[in-house]
DNA sequence: GTTTCATATTAACAAATTATCATATATTCA
DNA sequence: TGAATATATGATAATTTGTTAATATGAAAC
């Protein structure tokens, strides 16, 4: 049936189609994340990011892992051929605050940090 | 300022993750269509047309232009180079169901005989 | 086992969206 | 001028969405 393409992308763009969850996908675009990273970086409240990357994998827009206690979040590589897709990518940046603090966040080693925490405190 | 940029497109995708204004959409990429002809392809209310319009308008997805009583909508030619745009383009595809529509409506030359009507009725 | 940490989920609520009805505007025709 | 036609707009109710606080789940450390 043909229109169940047209629903299914439809979906994808009203994932896409709102601020938090579009700098969360251009996030991703980066490279992949730990939930605790993207609060880190965008500042929003946890459940505010959970809700945003359900609707996001729901689309199917992204995909999760869990390692250990954490879950990372990574762009789907499955849609790496939709032309809506690859459209978005070409057009679409991540801003330049949420770039810097990306950075921030990889140089801080803020996933690993949290690894060990417990350890450190322990001793 | 970036970020303008991806408001922007942020509002593309948004006018078009919505099944009413997609259909007509995808029926605008037949070939420029009146407010009349399009109620008439869908069935919807006319005002529901209008404001689904409105919201195309303003994302800058569709242009109009008055012809007489008539208002014809047409797909943006100046967003031809917008990535986004091709790749819909390439990825969806109106029903088959609205196409049919579409195709009685120019057979029957709807528009034409709204605008003789009048004519026809007067002699 | 218990505690701690990371994330998901639930419930509640405000805000935004959608479709409809009724009405307004603008154009043509007589 | 006024009637008829095509479309736009405003108001409203119904529904959906986005955010938050609170709580639940699930894994690892102890």
């Amino acid at each position: 049936m043909k229109h169940k393409e047209l629903v299914e992308s439809i979906k994808i763009l009203k994932a896409l189609s709102d601020e938090t969850r579009m700098s969360i996908y251009l996030l991703l675009l980066q490279g992949e994340l730990c939930v605790c990273e993207l609060v880190y970086i965008l500042g929003y409240k946890q459940s505010r990011v959970s809700h945003s990357l359900r609707i996001l994998r729901e689309s199917e827009l992204v995909i999760s892992n869990r390692e250990g206690k954490m879950i990372i979040y990574s762009v789907n590589p499955g849609l790496g051929d939709n032309k809506i897709i690859q459209g978005l990518h070409y057009e679409l940046e991540i801003s330049e605050e949420d770039l810097r603090k990306y950075k921030k966040c990889k140089r801080e080693q803020v996933r690993h940090k949290r690894l060990i925490k417990k350890r450190r405190r322990s001793t």
